[in-house]
DNA sequence: CAGGCGTGGGC
DNA sequence: TGCCCAAGCCT
């Protein structure tokens, strides 16, 4: 037997029983391969079977609405791909019929669909022999041919491709959709990116990393930049019946399109294009604010922090209580609910001198259920018990 | 092409 | 606790 077809003999034997395997449906194996990008399998498989019940087909996703797509995303991060995939689904049903195309050009040109998603899927849903190039493929290879290319970059997928590509010729069609399983499978359970089970391996007698002693020193990663921290704050509005004041992120950048908790900068930013007691920007449906006051809890704000890949932020959170009374317009209210409260140093939203009024609104308890929001609004909620 | 884009688990 | 990651894509 030769490599491949060892790699092959191997997972015959030691494959996971995953869901998306048990399925021949292309729909299906495309949701799992886009919930399963830089997403470890048990955090998916819940997901999976949640968010299939709800869209079982395109057609099904292309007729929601984005907030329940989003909130069938909720919690797992990169929601960029949610509505990449609901995206995806209306051409697929306007341009064709609802099915997913067997051509992998046109499946490649559907939003959120990359040269892996379009490898994957093209290979395991349709046997055609795309090759399907993943962090797993590439650690694999990086290591079986002792590559040091960096992970990620153009060298190293362009190698990687190849090399898959060549097996994927010569194999016949039923085994296309478990080569490319068969590679990534061996990246989950034996080519670990730490603490490699060489002593495992079907591969290890070729290995050339295994044989010059460098299996953890591929495949070679690039130095990571320090995340920066940002300092922000959130205001806990509540008014007597226990609505809560929410606020809707800008449609575009982190976390899109998602709802939090307001930010006393932000009000401040504001101030001059409305006030709390007329004008607030309200979506349609939902409740305007009236005529009141806020007053703010002086004590010591909780904090709270988020680490995300990228950056790091620290919320200041600051209950406060919403109360019929006089007319307050934002500046009054702001300044002196913020006066001597607020932390300094924290950041508005509209980051990049995006200014633009977003939508508030009186959540009530079935509201919050409801709306997608990101996990430390979550944790933040449940603190206070607002959920 | 380098950086933006979430989250939770392992060590 | 802090850091590294895990089946990428988009700009």
């Amino acid at each position: 037997m030769n490599w491949a077809q060892q790699l092959l003999h191997w997972y015959d034997a030691n494959k996971r029983d995953l869901p998306w395997r048990r399925t021949k449906d292309p729909y299906a194996i495309w949701v799992s391969e886009v919930m399963l990008q830089q997403t470890r399998v048990e955090t998916v498989i819940p997901y999976y079977h949640t968010f299939l019940g709800r869209f079982p087909d395109p057609a099904a996703l292309a007729a929601a609405s984005e907030e329940v797509v989003l909130k069938g995303w909720e919690g797992l991060g990169y929601y960029s791909r949610a509505r990449h995939l609901q995206a995806a689904a209306r051409q697929i049903v306007e341009r064709y019929g609802g099915q997913i195309p067997a051509d992998p050009d046109r499946f490649r040109s559907l939003p959120g669909v990359g040269p892996y998603t379009c490898g994957a899927v093209m290979s395991i849903a349709f046997a055609l022999p795309e090759p399907a190039v993943d962090g797993n493929v590439c650690r694999v290879f990086s290591r079986f041919f002792g590559w040091s290319d960096p992970v990620g970059s153009p060298s190293l997928l362009r190698q990687a491709r190849q090399a898959s590509q060549a097996q994927l010729d010569r194999l016949p069609r039923e085994r296309i959709a478990d080569w490319t399983q068969a590679l990534m499978e061996l990246g989950a359970l034996v080519c670990l990116p730490r603490s490699a089970r060489c002593e495992d391996c079907p591969l290890a007698a070729d290995c050339v990393a295994l044989q010059d002693g460098t299996v953890e020193a591929l495949p070679v990663r690039k130095a990571r930049k320090e995340n920066p921290v940002i300092r922000r704050d959130a205001l806990l509005l509540t008014d007597d019946q226990g609505r809560l004041l929410l606020h809707q992120r800008p449609e575009e950048g982190l976390l899109a399109g998602m709802w939090e908790l307001p930010s006393l900068e932000e009000m401040l930013a504001q101030q001059e294009t409305f006030s709390l007691g007329e004008t607030w920007s309200s979506p349609e449906g939902t409740r305007a604010l009236q005529k009141g006051q806020i007053v703010i809890d002086r004590s010591e704000p909780r904090q709270f922090r988020h680490v995300f890949t990228h950056l790091t932020w620290i919320v200041d959170v600051y209950p406060a209580r919403w109360s019929a009374g006089d007319v307050t317009t934002a500046r009054q209210a702001v300044t002196e609910m913020t006066e001597g409260a607020i932390r300094e140093n924290t950041t508005p939203y509209g980051e990049k001198g995006k200014t633009a009024l977003r939508p508030c609104m009186w959540s009530t308890s079935e509201d919050r259920s409801r709306l997608p929001m990101n996990r430390l609004t979550r944790n933040i909620l449940k603190h206070y018990g607002m959920i």
